[in-house]
DNA sequence: TCTGGGGTCCTAGGACCC
DNA sequence: TCTGGGGTCCTAGGACCC
């Protein structure tokens, strides 16, 4: 059974463009977060050749000579749009895979697959407006070639059949392989392997012993054999991550650990919309390592709870305590993170019969989160000042509204 | 003087992905 | 002046056990 990997085109700036029509052919760039570096081009941007990544205030001159339009990253609107679309998509297939944003694998049985991507492709672009390229082929690996070249055909679709596999593998460059990163790549030049061809040549044992099971595991799906599944049940997460840099660099102690419970306010939440409890944390901070003639530091401490928590004090205490035992004077602060780890699913967990627990604490939490799902998730928070604007706030000057999931920011028709 | 071998578990860090 | 964030998986190496 062929597996379709439907991928949509420069998503973020596909998205951006849908609820404006008066950017139609013209280029679009998405920014990172604060603004830093472009992370995504629409086709008419990418013709610039700007390298993904690069800072945004080194292009403000090319920009303005060829009128690109700049935003900030919408992740509200882009997140709507994706469920949208991966719903049409699961309307194809029930064996779907939603692989990340911006797109899925699904398991398809037609006898004519490249009709029915066609049909799907022009139903995604009709009801959302969004561009997709889909690639079919035996493996998840070569269904990313696929679409690779899908997405350089006019009608965005192209199907790696079996027999023509080896000739599309002698044309494919290693380091366009999916799970061939820049190290992997690096590696195998230097031993004259430059195609996805000259790589399926080589010995299982060899991949093995010098590179990893993974990159064996790449060899066969190139081959043909399957050997990554199709992983259908949205997993919990194994660590929960919320690291941000700062509007402006920060040194005060007081700024950084408020800026830093904040973080650990939105791993919370995501933690608790999961029904997951961690049991420990980790801090981490860092100055700036692009300013290369200031005071360079950086450190991080695993900070572990008594016992499995999702009472909000039990981890802003934490960050408190780690953030006084890792910070030191002096430095100009760039950003910080927290990292939840060892996070259990709460029903799984057996209660400690140990603990000194009376359910307070339980019933405390549980009222906070009912008032933050009901009246916006930072309506309570712990320990840290409310409606301030502080430094460290994050830059995004160029946000495009909500149009989708917010009411005061619908689109107006005039 | 001669100083094993096999196993598990945990953690830090790297590679990779989008 | 201004350089992203959020994940997963694997491996090597140390601690520990018998």
């Amino acid at each position: 059974m062929p597996i379709a990997l439907i991928d949509c085109n420069s998503f973020y700036a596909s998205c951006e463009k849908v609820f404006r029509p008066d950017l139609k052919d013209k280029p679009v760039v998405v920014l990172s977060n604060n603004d830093g570096c472009i992370v995504a081009m629409s086709p008419e941007a990418k013709k610039l050749n700007i390298p993904r990544g690069t800072p945004l205030f080194k292009l403000q001159e090319l920009f303005k000579k060829n009128d690109v339009h700049v935003f900030s990253s919408n992740y509200t609107l882009y997140g709507d749009l994706s469920s949208r679309i991966m719903s049409l998509i699961m309307e194809s297939s029930d064996n779907v895979e939603v692989y990340s944003i911006d797109e899925a694998f699904a398991n398809w049985n037609f006898s004519d697959p490249l009709s029915q991507a066609a049909d799907i492709r022009k139903k995604i672009k009709k009801w959302i407006g969004m561009p997709v390229s889909i690639g079919i082929a035996e493996t998840k690996t070569l269904a990313k070639i696929a679409n690779h070249i899908g997405k350089k055909e006019a009608n965005g679709l192209f199907w790696i059949r079996e027999e023509i596999r080896e000739d599309i593998l002698k044309e494919t460059p290693i380091e366009d392989v999916w799970g061939i990163g820049r190290q992997s790549a690096l590696f195998l030049r230097n031993k004259n392997i430059f195609t996805a061809y000259d790589f399926i040549q080589l010995e299982d044992w060899w991949v093995k012993k010098y590179m990893t099971i993974v990159a064996l595991r790449t060899k066969w799906e190139l081959m043909g054999k399957k050997a990554i599944n199709m992983e259908q049940e949205v997993k919990e997460n194994r660590a929960i991550l919320s690291s941000k840099s700062f509007g402006n660099p920060i040194t005060d102690l007081d700024d950084l650990i408020e800026a830093t419970k904040s973080y650990a306010h939105d791993a919370f939440h995501k933690m608790v919309r999961q029904n997951l409890k961690a049991k420990s944390l980790s801090i981490y901070l860092t100055t700036n390592r692009f300013r290369e003639n200031e005071k360079q530091y950086m450190n991080s401490i695993t900070m572990d709870l008594p016992d499995y928590s999702d009472y909000l004090p039990d981890f802003i205490k934490a960050v408190d305590r780690g953030i006084r035992m890792i910070y030191k004077e002096g430095y100009k602060y760039k950003k910080t993170s927290v990292m939840f780890i060892d996070l259990r699913l709460t029903k799984e967990l057996t209660p400690d019969i140990f603990a000194i627990n009376d359910g307070r604490k339980d019933r405390v939490q549980k009222s906070i989160n009912e008032i933050n799902k009901k009246y916006g998730k930072n309506c309570v928070v712990c320990n840290i000042p409310r409606d301030t604007l502080p430094k460290w706030k994050m830059k995004r000057d160029l946000l495009s509204p909500q149009y989708t999931t917010n009411w005061e920011e619908l689109l107006m028709v005039n």
